[in-house]
DNA sequence: GAAAAATTTGAAATACTATAACATTTTCAG
DNA sequence: CTGAAAATGTTATAGTATTTCAAATTTTTC
């Protein structure tokens, strides 16, 4: 298994952007899918820190690079980078975070720091087993599970909490 | 205990919708917030039925009644509703439904069914006690848990699945 | 009960998020 | 090369939510 940086830590983020670009360009590779420029492109625009980015941002740091886009550009690539799992949207914020475990199947539990915004990406089976049990339990078939916890991160705790 | 009718199954409704008044009438009491005719009113139409409900519905249906309603009027009256715990925001489907357990403090679970739209509130303990340890585990502090599960329910997995 | 304060509602505009529809270009297999 | 498939460009529009300021209503205080 592959140690993550925690993003609310100092770290060498660029180790983080890299890791995404050559998980990404492997996997594309592997469903025989093409990581364009312009996906290529949303992908490293997403990964430039561990907080989500909405579709608008994304859209706005293109058209800043000169790049003819609209918003359909970056929805289509948003919807490519999360049908092979490099993206997740996150639902209660409306945006979108690189995913922490590419490749390996996982359903993510987001922790949300509305403090400072970064997202740790967990793989919690604990989490996941209790959750199929219960729905077991009401005899309901899952397809999708949307599990996001939003809190305050530990460094922020830490911090004099300037709000 | 009370128990409630599951919402996938024939029941009679109007004793859903009377519960849910009572409940918003006495919570209000309680709370010393004013349960207004507006508010009541969007509680009833979030109730109508237990598929939730987007804001331009209930929107909708207001102004068909002749009440001079414009986008604000509802949303205030949801977040009045959310903030005394009588309705929940389904955020993976930017839509409302009645909360299952008013007054009761709980961690809602929601069962959605992308077949028939209905939602099932589960309040379950083992899950939320793994979600808080899995974030303990982090140090994260749990200010708010979004968890929605989309899948099919047990009567629509015995229907003839028409889609 | 009248005046002041607080809460609620009305109304118009606007911001933010996402998709539809169709034309054009690029890529790639044969 | 050529035709089919995939990806992108472009314009318009749909859907969701908030800001702002004014007016009305309810509650509190005297
Ligand atoms: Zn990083
Ligand atoms: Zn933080
Ligand atoms: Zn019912
Ligand atoms: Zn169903």
């Amino acid at each position: 298994m592959v140690t993550r940086a925690l993003p609310y830590r100092p770290h060498n983020h660029q180790a983080c952007v890299n890791q995404a670009l050559d998980d990404a360009r492997h996997i594309c590779q592997q469903h025989n899918a093409r990581l364009t420029p312009t996906r290529q492109r949303v992908l490293e625009l997403i990964w430039q820190s561990h907080r989500p980015l909405g579709a608008y941002d994304v859209l706005a740091q293109l058209a800043a690079e000169g790049q003819n886009a609209a918003p359909p550009t970056v929805y289509r690539a948003l919807d490519f980078l999360q049908q092979h799992g490099l993206v997740h949207r996150i639902a209660s914020l409306n945006a979108f975070v690189g995913c922490a475990h590419p490749g390996k199947p996982h359903t993510g539990m987001f922790l949300i720091c509305h403090q400072c915004g970064n997202v740790l990406e967990l793989s919690a089976p604990a989490v996941s087993e209790a959750v199929r049990a219960a729905a077991d339990r009401e005899s309901f078939r899952t397809d999708e599970v949307t599990l996001e916890i939003s809190g305050v991160c530990p460094r922020c705790q830490a911090e004099p909490a300037d709000d």
